[in-house]
DNA sequence: AACGAAACCTGCGCGC
DNA sequence: TGCGCGCAGGTTTCGT
């Protein structure tokens, strides 16, 4: 599912229901959820924190607590339920029991979704966050042209490796490259410090855009919490096979950019 | 260093 | 109706 604005949907909705609540119990329904060799400690150590903070960086939830930051990855299907009776169904894979009589739930259709709980006090050395780049927000475009202007990968996939610069996703890299008209296979050494101004510049105005409309719910996914977004209404390219370009009218085309699903207008996007 | 492919999982829509 | 296939908003790992 999600990307940087869903992230940051279910992030303020979970903040707005739960902050400030104590985890009296944890039920923990399916082990691959949590990081393997965190299990009892994850189980034992969270009863009696409170969640006094809900943080965002790129893709990562981070769950604030007194002695301890929990992380949360949703990746393709995570979804969060907060719900006033205890349920289950086949699909919640963590429950956690709050002071306030109601009960967080994790519920992840193809269990890619990862949690892991971290000391607070080094919790910024946690390996999910220290290989997370900075979000377009905060990220210099020198910076970005200088860790990638001597690379020979092309660029969608480069910007989907969040280590570089964190958030965007297939959607939105779709509508980013279509945007600064960047063809996605063009190589990073091929772009000009100007391009990586322009894709920084991009990335902010779509996820912008994507945030204040509570991101994008499309195909099967709807967001947690019965949170649906309007941000597929903004769509410019990615869904939009064969309909046309907004731009320059002509047929966009979807395609497969090492692996991913990629929707391109090949007037307006040229290869170099 | 960088690529593809596979892995982790389940469900959906499609064509036959 | 049933089956097989391809596909899915993510990331890691493994082999070449």
């Amino acid at each position: 599912m999600p990307e940087l604005p869903e992230v940051r949907t279910v992030a303020n909705t979970l903040k707005n229901m739960i902050l400030n609540t104590k985890i009296t119990k944890v039920e923990v329904y399916h082990n691959n959820i949590i990081d393997k060799t965190d299990l009892d400690f994850f189980k034992s150590e969270l009863v009696n924190q409170t969640i006094n903070d809900i943080k965002t960086k790129g893709k990562m939830i981070m769950f604030i607590l007194d002695d301890y930051v929990l992380f949360s990855h949703l990746r393709m299907e995570g979804k969060y339920y907060v719900d006033d009776t205890y349920t289950k169904d086949k699909h919640s894979h963590v429950i956690f029991s709050l002071d306030n009589n109601k009960f967080l739930r994790y519920h992840d259709t193809r269990k890619f979704g990862k949690m892991s709980l971290y000391s607070k006090k080094y919790y910024l050395e946690h390996p999910y966050l220290k290989n997370i780049g900075d979000e377009p927000f905060q990220k210099d475009y020198q910076e970005l042209y200088l860790q990638l202007k001597d690379k020979k990968t092309m660029i969608k996939p480069t910007l989907l490796d969040q280590k570089f610069m964190s958030g965007l996703g297939n959607i939105y890299v779709d509508e980013v490259l279509f945007k600064t008209r960047i063809h996605p296979e063009t190589l990073c050494n091929q772009l000009t410090r100007k391009d990586y101004l322009k894709i920084v510049e991009a990335s902010i105005e779509v996820l912008n855009k994507a945030i204040s409309l509570g991101g994008t719910t499309i195909r099967s996914y709807t967001s947690s919490l019965g949170v649906s977004g309007k941000f597929q209404n903004e769509l410019q390219v990615h869904t939009k096979v064969n309909q046309a370009c907004p731009i320059c009218n002509n047929k966009i085309v979807k395609t497969q950019v090492k692996g991913r699903g990629t929707y391109i207008c090949l007037h307006c996007q040229k290869k170099r």
